[in-house]
DNA sequence: AACCCGTGGAA
DNA sequence: TTTCCAAGGGT
């Protein structure tokens, strides 16, 4: 289960989960309000309405477990630059995982390359059609088996994910926990709640379900604060908003330093950029600046300060730019083997597996140009060379 | 089953 | 500043 809720709670003891003995929830009534209340409310995302599976495969693999505003920055480029399964399956690792820069959980973007690589070659480019058939591709899990099968074939099978269980938790009045029983019945009520079938070929009901149930997780049913009052099924629900939830890991905070070291070589500018190791476990083999020890630091000034999460832990960077070929004492301070580094082009940066961290500093100092996305119409988007 | 994997907006 | 946590999957 994962980990949402909050904090007033985190201490209280979680109540043994009691056996529902109420009347069940009435699924036709409740999805009848669900659905009058997502066809006025839905909010227009880029993956709404596509009739592409493929499409909606990157969609669902990109949100998982991140938010909605992030993945709306990747798709459509990611898209553009992979616009069918074949042309992902044919792109070299590292120009897919430039493409998901940013978006973090790297592992998910191999995966995802993977994917496509064994449907092109081993069923012909057609994606499974089924979430058991989906559910045995690499990145895809149970969740996303079964949003890709229902949104993208119709498919009447429930989506399990954090909003879905938040509203079930809510509804029922079942606290939140960590155990398998408690999973089990979340997912039984959302298979009780998803349209049988369906009503005709062209509508999606269970898809549309299953989305509505995320829509009102994510803009009504919020983990705090929750918005009871224009809440569809607010009459069905239990609790009104409240639950119990599990305590929290504590956050973390650690300073961290990175090397800015340009060079011109011709007209071109270059950057110096160091590749992690690859077997790291975090972002292996993707380029990142030179990090700093802290002691190489000493009477510098830098010239970007920002904070940068990771995981449980915020960052705050510092960057310091080594100005000239006179200062060669930060250039010194690097400790990384010298096959690790590696002068780039700033105008290819676009094409390099860079580190989130790396990207928003390089953007932040105008050494990479923010790609614009490419319209339709438009010839060719302007270069992407840096002003260094 | 428990743990690991990225990121950043919002409060 | 620190905390919270998002359309999870793999091991």
């Amino acid at each position: 289960m994962r980990e949402h809720g909050k904090a007033e709670h985190a201490n209280d003891p979680v109540p043994a989960p009691k056996i529902i003995e109420e009347p069940e929830l009435d699924a036709s009534l409740f999805r009848r309000k669900l659905m009058t209340w997502y066809r006025s409310h839905a909010r227009e995302l880029p993956w709404r309405g596509v009739n592409d599976p493929y499409r909606t495969w990157v969609s669902e693999v990109m949100l998982q477990q991140t938010r909605v505003a992030a993945v709306i920055e990747h798709y459509e480029r990611f898209l553009q630059r992979f616009p069918s399964m074949l042309a992902l399956a044919l792109a070299p690792e590292p120009e897919v995982l430039a493409a998901w820069s940013g978006l973090g959980y790297y592992r998910r973007a191999r995966m995802l390359h993977r994917a496509a690589k064994f449907v092109t070659s081993e069923l012909g480019g057609v994606l499974p059609d089924t979430s058991t058939a989906l559910r045995t591709l690499p990145g895809i899990g149970e969740y996303t088996a079964a949003a890709i099968a229902s949104i993208a074939f119709g498919e009447s099978i429930a989506v399990v994910d954090g909003n879905v269980e938040r509203v079930l938790l809510r509804l029922t009045g079942l606290p939140e926990e960590n155990s398998a029983t408690a999973r089990a019945f979340v997912r039984e009520q959302a298979a009780m709640l998803v349209p049988r079938r369906r009503v005709a070929p062209q509508h999606n009901a269970a898809g549309d379900h299953n989305q509505a149930m995320m829509e009102l997780g994510a803009t009504i049913c919020l983990p705090r604060s929750p918005l009871c009052l224009h809440c569809p099924v607010y009459s069905m629900c239990k609790t009104r908003g409240e639950h119990l939830t599990q305590p929290r890991v504590v956050q973390r905070s650690q300073p961290a330093a990175y090397l800015l070291s340009l060079r011109k070589s011709g007209t071109a500018t270059e950057v110096l950029l160091e590749q992690r190791d690859a077997k790291a476990s975090l972002m292996a083999g993707m380029y990142e600046l030179p990090p700093l020890p802290q002691d190489a630091l000493e009477g510098r000034e830098p010239i970007l300060r920002l904070r940068h999460s990771i995981t449980n832990t915020n960052y705050y960077v510092q960057v310091f730019a080594a100005r000239g070929p006179q200062d060669r004492g930060l250039r010194k301070a690097v400790p990384a083997a010298k096959a690790d580094l590696h002068w780039t082009r700033t105008s290819k940066l676009n094409s390099v597996p860079l580190t989130g961290l790396a990207r928003k500093v390089l953007q932040r100092l105008d050494v990479m140009a923010v790609q614009p996305l490419q319209m339709p119409d438009e010839s060719i988007a302007e270069s992407s060379q840096a002003r260094f």
